[in-house]
RNA sequence: GCCCGAGUGGCGGAAUGGCAGACGCAGCGGACUCAAAAUCCGCCGAUUGAAAGAUCGUGUGGGUUCGAGUCCCACCUCGGGCACCA
C-alpha cells in the first residue's frame, strides 16, 4: 500500500505537524480567545474607556489609513500595511507602551452609491454588509485591534460630530494678522467696536442685517461661492481640483470634467497655505510626500504690478499682473491676458473686435486640458490696446492668449520674452520685440554655439538665471550691473512699493477646496437658509441631521459630455425634508435645508480623533483623552499619531484636507497638536504578473503556463508585465485564499519578508511556502510532531547558541524600531536555523524565541506560549532584552587589504589595539607572501573592521 | 520639460564608507526511504583551474578615498508626482 505524498501545507503522517490546516485550527481558536478575553482593549486616561492606571504609561498611537469597505473585500495591499502596523503595535505592547490600535471604515462615498443604484438596494444596507464582511477578513489576519473603538463614518453617532466640526469651521474666520482661525463672533465684536474696518468703511451698525451677513460670509472658513468648479456630468456632481486627473477626468469613473460657474460650498484652505507648507518641517514624513504637498500648494514669491491702461471707452484702468520675476520688469515688452479676463471687452478696439471674439469663442470650447495638451504652439490675438509699463513708461501691446490661465495669479501676465521661455516663443511667433535686460555668461552662448551678443534675434531661446542686468534703469532705480536675481527682485520690489506701482506678494497654486457634492450617500450639511438666502448652521441640539430615508437615492446623471447640464441633488426631491420650520433663537421661522452632501474626504479628516474616544456623546473627543493620545510629546515632537501607514495615493487629497481640518481645530482650541500625523510611512504596492493576449486583453494570470521562458494561455502566446494586483489585470490573489492554504501567520510573514515596506514588490505564490517552512521549523524545534506536546528531548543551551540568541534579540529590536520587518524576519530565521542544527530549542531560551516570534506570528506564539506552561496571553509579556555582555565577541576576524584588495584574514582579540592588529596583520603568512618583502608605505587600521596596507 | 525615488545572482532582496550577495524562492548534490514526498546536511555571481587559488563583478563613464553598491559629477533606463503656474 502506498502512502500519500506529503507537501508542507497538507495534513501529514505527523498528527501535530504545523501544516496549513493545523495553523488554521490554532488561529481560529485564538481569535475566539482574544475576543472573549478582551485582550486588545486599550484603556484611556479618562472617560468611558478610562482606567487610572494608564496615566504614567507611555502611549503609542498606531494608525492605518482609513479603509473604504468595498464590496470586493480586502485586497492584498490591505494586509501588507495592516500587518506592518500590527507587528509594530504588538512589539510596542511588549515594550510597555499603552498602544492605541484599531480600525474603522470610511463608508460614505460614490462606490457604495453607484452599487446601490445598480442593485436598487439602499447604500446603508450594502455598506453594513460590506463592513461585516471586511471585519471577518480582518479578524482572520489576527490584527490586534481594539474592537470597541471601531467606527463607521456613516454612523449618525459619528457624522453628528463631522457636522459639528463643519459648524465650527463655518463659524470661524482666519485672522491673517495673528495667523490663526478665530470664532466669527470675535470678528463681529471687532467690527462693532470699530477696531476693524468694514470692507466699505461704513460703521458696522449702519450695515443692514443682510449686509452684515454678507460681510461675515466673506470671512468664513466654510463659505458658499459662485465660482468656476469642476462639473462632472457623468457623475452628476461637482468634484474637487484634487479629484481631477491630469488629463481632465474624474478620478472616480474616469468621466470628462468641465469648468462651470456654479454656487457651491468651499473651504478656505488657502488661508492655511503657508502653514501647510511650513509645518511640513515638523513632520517625520518622506521627502517625496513633502515635495508632493509643497508642489500642490505651489507657493511662489513674487510681486503684483499694476500696468495702467486706457479702455476703448476712454476710462483709465489698471491691469494687475503677478510675476515671480519683478526684476525683469524693464524687459516687459507686451502683456497677455487670459481670454476670459474681465478687462478684455473694455480693451478690445473695434478693428480687433471680430478677431478677439472668434479667438475667445474657440478658447471657451476647449477644456483647460485641451488647451494645455493639444499642442504647445502658441496662439493669441492682439486686443488693439496698449498698456504703460510703470517702470519705464513704455507703451506695450496687450494681447490675449490661452497660455495664460484665468485660474492662476491674476489671469494676466507681463511678458518678458528675453527671460521667459513661453514669452519668448510667443514673441517669436508674432514678431514682438525681445529687448535684452541681462547679459548672459559666455558659457551660455557657447552652449548654444553662438557668439555673445545682446541682439536677441540671434538667441535660440530665453535666458533664465543669474546674470548682470543691462538696460535696467530709470530716474529712481538702477539695477544695471547687479548680477544676482535675488538682489534684483528685492530692489525692484522696494521701488514698486515706494512708487505705488505694486508690492511684493506670495501666490499659490492651491485653490480653495470645493466641498459640496450633489449626491445622496454622504453627510448632509447641517445648514438651513432663511428667506434672504443666508445660511445658518444648526445648533448642537439638532445634530445629527440624519440623512433622510429615500428609495430615490440616485443622482441625476447626464451624458458624460453634456457640459451644459446642471446638477440635481437627490435630496432636492425630498421637498418635505427640505422645507422646515425652526426656532433658531428669533422665533419659529421657515427655512430651506441645504441639499448637498459633504465629499467622502470629510469623514476621514478627523477619524483618528474619534478612535481615541469613540463612545463620547458630549464631545467629539474628551480634552484629556486628546492630550494623552494626540498631544505634544515630552521628547519635543509636536504631537499627532505616532505612526501612520498607508498608500502614497493620498498625498495631496486626504493628507492635505485632514491637516487643514486639524489646524482649524487646533486654532479653535479643540485639539492640542498642530498636526494630526507625526510619522507617516508609505507602503509600496503589491504587484503581480499580468498577461495580455495578442489583442491586448488581459487573461487570467492563473491559467498561464511557462515554457522555455515564454508564456502561454490556452496554447496562445501571451506577454507578461507586472502591475498593481487587482481585478482589472486579472491577477489578484485574495488574502482569504492564502490564509486558507497556509494560515494567517504564514501570510503575515511572507508579506513582511518580501522586501522593505516602502517598496512595491511582485507577489510570487510559489514563494509563500518558505515562510510556512520557517514556522514549521520553529514549531518542530519545540513540539513533538506526533503528540503535540512540548518535546522532552530538547538539547542543552551552549554558549554559541546563547550568543546567537542575544545577537538576534538586539537585531530584531532595532529592525522593528526602524520598520525593517524583512531583515528582522531574516534574523529570526537565522536563529531558528541554528536551533535546528542544534537539534531543537533549548528550554532556557524557548520563552525568548516565542516572544520574539509573537509580533510576527501571534497565533503560533500564543499556542507555543501555552505549551511552555504559561497561562496568560503573550501580548503583554516583556520583549526579550539582549545582554550586552553576550553581544561582544572575544576574538574577531578582520580582513587585510593590500592596495585595496582583500589578501588575507586574521583573527585577533576583540579588544586588540591598532598596534597589535597591525603587528598581527604583518605577521600573517599570506600577507607576507603578498608583500613579498616590501614595506608598507601606509597602514590603516579601523578597529573592529579592517586593516589596509598600502605598498 | 521640472521635482522625487530606484537600478545588486535565475527571481524577491541584504549590506553604520571597511570581507558584496544575509534571509527566502528556484536549482544542484548527499543522507533517510523499496521508492517518492516530507525532513535533515551541503553547494549555489561570472570566467578560469583537477584543486588551492586567480581575475572580473552592484545600470554606464569619470572623480574623491588606504578602501566606494554606499559619497561627488555627468549620462542611460525604469517607476511615481507635477506640467504653458507667469
Amino acid at each position: 500500500m502506498s502512502t500519500a505524498s506529503e507537501s508542507p501545507t497538507s495534513e501529514s503522517q505527523h498528527a501535530f505537524r504545523y501544516s496549513g490546516a493545523l495553523a488554521q485550527e490554532i488561529e481560529l481558536r485564538w481569535h475566539d480567545w482574544w475576543d472573549a478575553n478582551g485582550t486588545f482593549h486599550t484603556p484611556n486616561p479618562a472617560g468611558p474607556l478610562g482606567d487610572p492606571r494608564v496615566a504614567d504609561q507611555p502611549k503609542l498611537f498606531v494608525l492605518d489609513m482609513f479603509p473604504y469597505p468595498s464590496g470586493a473585500g480586502l485586497h492584498m495591499g490591505h494586509p501588507l500595511g495592516f500587518t506592518a502596523t500590527d507587528i509594530y503595535a504588538r512589539y510596542h505592547r511588549m515594550t510597555g507602551k499603552n498602544v492605541l490600535y484599531t480600525m474603522g471604515f470610511d463608508a460614505f462615498g460614490l462606490p457604495a452609491e453607484q452599487y446601490a443604484v445598480q442593485t436598487g438596494q439602499h447604500p446603508a444596507i450594502t455598506t453594513d454588509q460590506n463592513i461585516a464582511n471586511i471585519r471577518t477578513q480582518l479578524r482572520r489576519l489576527g490584527l490586534s485591534h481594539d474592537p470597541r473603538r471601531s467606527i463607521s463614518t456613516t454612523d449618525p453617532g459619528y457624522y453628528r460630530w463631522t457636522q459639528w466640526i463643519f459648524t465650527q469651521i463655518f463659524n470661524s474666520w482666519y485672522d491673517t494678522d495673528r495667523t490663526t482661525a478665530r470664532p466669527i463672533s470675535e470678528l463681529v465684536q471687532e467690527f462693532a467696536a470699530g477696531t476693524r474696518a468694514t470692507p466699505d468703511g461704513r460703521p458696522w451698525a449702519e450695515l443692514s442685517a443682510s449686509e452684515q451677513a454678507d460681510v461675515l460670509d466673506d470671512h468664513r472658513l466654510a463659505y458658499i461661492s459662485e465660482a468656476p468648479v469642476n462639473w462632472c456630468p457623468g457623475l452628476g456632481t461637482v468634484v474637487a481640483n484634487e479629484e481631477v486627473t491630469a488629463d481632465g477626468r474624474s478620478d472616480r469613473g474616469n468621466f470628462p470634467v468641465f469648468k462651470r460657474n456654479m454656487r457651491q460650498w468651499m473651504m478656505r484652505i488657502t488661508a492655511y497655505a503657508d502653514r501647510l507648507v511650513d509645518d511640513l518641517d515638523l513632520l517625520d514624513w518622506t521627502d517625496s510626500i513633502k515635495a508632493m504637498q509643497r508642489n500642490w500648494i505651489g507657493r511662489s514669491e513674487g510681486a503684483r504690478v499694476d500696468f495702467g491702461v486706457t479702455t476703448v471707452g476712454g476710462a483709465a484702468d489698471v491691469i494687475t499682473v503677478f510675476t515671480t520675476r519683478p526684476d525683469t520688469l524693464f524687459g516687459a515688452s507686451f502683456m497677455v491676458l487670459a481670454p476670459e479676463h474681465p478687462l478684455v471687452d473694455a480693451l478690445t478696439t473695434p478693428e480687433q473686435a471680430a478677431t478677439v471674439a472668434e479667438y475667445r469663442r474657440q478658447a471657451s470650447t476647449k477644456s483647460d486640458v485641451a488647451r494645455q495638451v493639444e499642442d504647445k504652439t502658441k496662439t493669441g490675438v492682439f486686443t488693439g490696446s496698449y498698456a504703460t509699463n510703470p517702470i519705464n513708461g513704455e507703451q506695450i501691446p496687450v494681447w490675449i492668449a490661452d497660455y495664460v490661465l484665468m485660474g492662476y495669479g491674476t489671469g494676466a501676465i507681463m511678458a518678458v520674452p528675453c527671460g521667459d521661455e513661453r514669452d519668448f516663443e510667443f514673441a517669436r511667433q508674432f514678431g514682438l520685440p525681445i529687448p535684452a535686460i541681462q547679459q548672459p555668461p559666455a558659457s551660455w552662448f557657447a552652449e548654444h554655439g553662438i557668439d555673445p551678443t545682446l541682439d536677441t534675434a540671434a538667441w535660440p531661446q530665453a535666458f533664465v538665471g543669474d546674470a548682470p542686468y543691462v538696460n535696467s534703469s530709470n530716474e529712481s532705480l538702477d539695477v544695471n550691473g547687479i548680477s544676482d536675481v535675488a538682489t534684483g527682485k528685492r530692489r525692484t520690489n522696494e521701488w514698486l512699493e515706494a512708487n505705488g506701482h505694486g508690492q511684493a506678494t506670495i501666490n499659490y497654486k492651491l485653490r480653495d477646496w470645493l466641498f459640496s457634492r450633489q449626491r445622496y450617500w454622504g453627510e448632509p450639511f447641517p445648514v438651513v437658509y432663511d428667506e434672504t438666502g443666508h445660511a445658518h448652521t444648526l445648533p448642537d441640539e439638532l445634530l445629527p441631521l440624519e440623512l433622510p430615508p429615500t428609495d430615490s437615492f440616485s443622482p441625476r446623471t447626464f451624458d458624460p459630455d453634456d457640459a451644459m447640464s446642471n446638477p440635481e441633488s437627490p435630496l432636492d426631491r425630498l421637498t418635505d425634508w427640505v422645507r422646515v420650520e425652526l426656532d433658531l433663537g428669533d422665533g419659529p421661522k421657515r427655512y430651506r435645508r441645504d441639499t448637498n452632501v459633504m465629499p467622502q474626504w470629510a469623514g476621514s479628516c478627523w477619524y483618528e480623533l474619534r478612535y481615541c474616544d469613540p463612545t463620547n456623546e458630549d464631545a467629539f473627543i474628551d480634552p484629556e483623552v486628546e492630550r494623552y493620545w494626540m498631544g505634544p510629546q515630552p521628547d519635543g515632537r509636536t504631537g499627532g499619531v505616532d505612526l501612520y501607514v498607508g498608500g502614497v495615493e493620498h498625498a495631496v487629497l486626504h493628507l492635505l484636507y485632514a491637516r487643514f481640518w486639524h489646524k482649524v481645530l487646533f486654532d479653535l482650541g479643540h485639539v492640542s497638536s498642530p498636526e494630526p500625523y507625526h510619522r507617516l510611512f508609505n507602503q509600496g504596492y503589491i504587484l503581480a504578473a499580468a498577461f495580455q493576449d495578442e489583442r491586448g486583453m488581459y487573461v487570467d494570470a492563473f491559467g498561464v503556463e511557462e515554457r522555455d521562458g515564454k508564456h502561454f494561455s490556452g496554447g496562445e502566446p501571451v506577454t507578461r508585465e507586472y502591475g498593481k494586483m487587482g481585478k482589472s489585470l486579472k491577477n489578484a490573489v485574495a488574502p482569504d485564499e492564502v490564509c486558507g492554504e497556509y494560515g494567517a501567520d504564514t501570510l503575515r510573514l511572507y508579506l513582511m519578508s518580501m522586501g522593505p515596506l516602502d517598496a512595491s514588490r511582485p507577489w510570487e505564490s510559489k514563494d509563500v511556502v518558505g515562510m510556512l517552512r520557517f514556522l514549521q521549523r520553529v514549531w518542530r524545534n519545540l513540539v513533538d510532531e506526533d503528540t503535540g506536546a512540548l518535546r522532552s528531548d530538547l538539547p542543552a543551551l551552549d554558549d554559541t547558541t546563547d550568543r546567537i540568541l542575544h545577537r538576534t534579540i538586539d537585531g530584531v529590536r532595532s529592525d522593528l524600531e526602524g520598520l525593517r520587518f524583512n531583515t528582522a524576519i531574516a534574523k529570526l530565521i537565522e536563529l531558528n536555523n541554528a536551533l535546528t542544527k542544534l537539534g531543537g530549542c533549548p528550554r532556557e531560551i524557548a520563552d525568548h524565541l516565542v516572544l520574539m516570534v509573537a509580533p510576527f506570528a501571534p497565533h503560533l506564539a500564543e499556542e507555543l506560549w501555552r505549551k511552555l506552561g504559561h497561562d496568560e496571553t503573550v501580548t503583554y509579556q516583556s520583549f526579550p532584552v539582549a545582554d550586552p555582555a553576550k553581544l561582544v565577541q572575544d576574538t574577531i576576524e578582520l580582513p587585510v587589504q593590500i592596495n585595496g584588495k582583500v589578501r588575507s584574514r586574521i583573527t585577533v582579540p576583540a579588544a586588540a589595539d591598532a598596534a597589535a592588529v597591525e603587528a598581527a596583520a604583518l605577521a600573517d603568512e599570506k600577507v607576507q607572501a603578498s608583500l613579498a618583502g616590501a614595506t608598507p608605505k601606509k597602514v590603516v587600521v579601523v578597529p573592529g573592521r579592517t586593516v589596509s596596507l598600502v605598498v
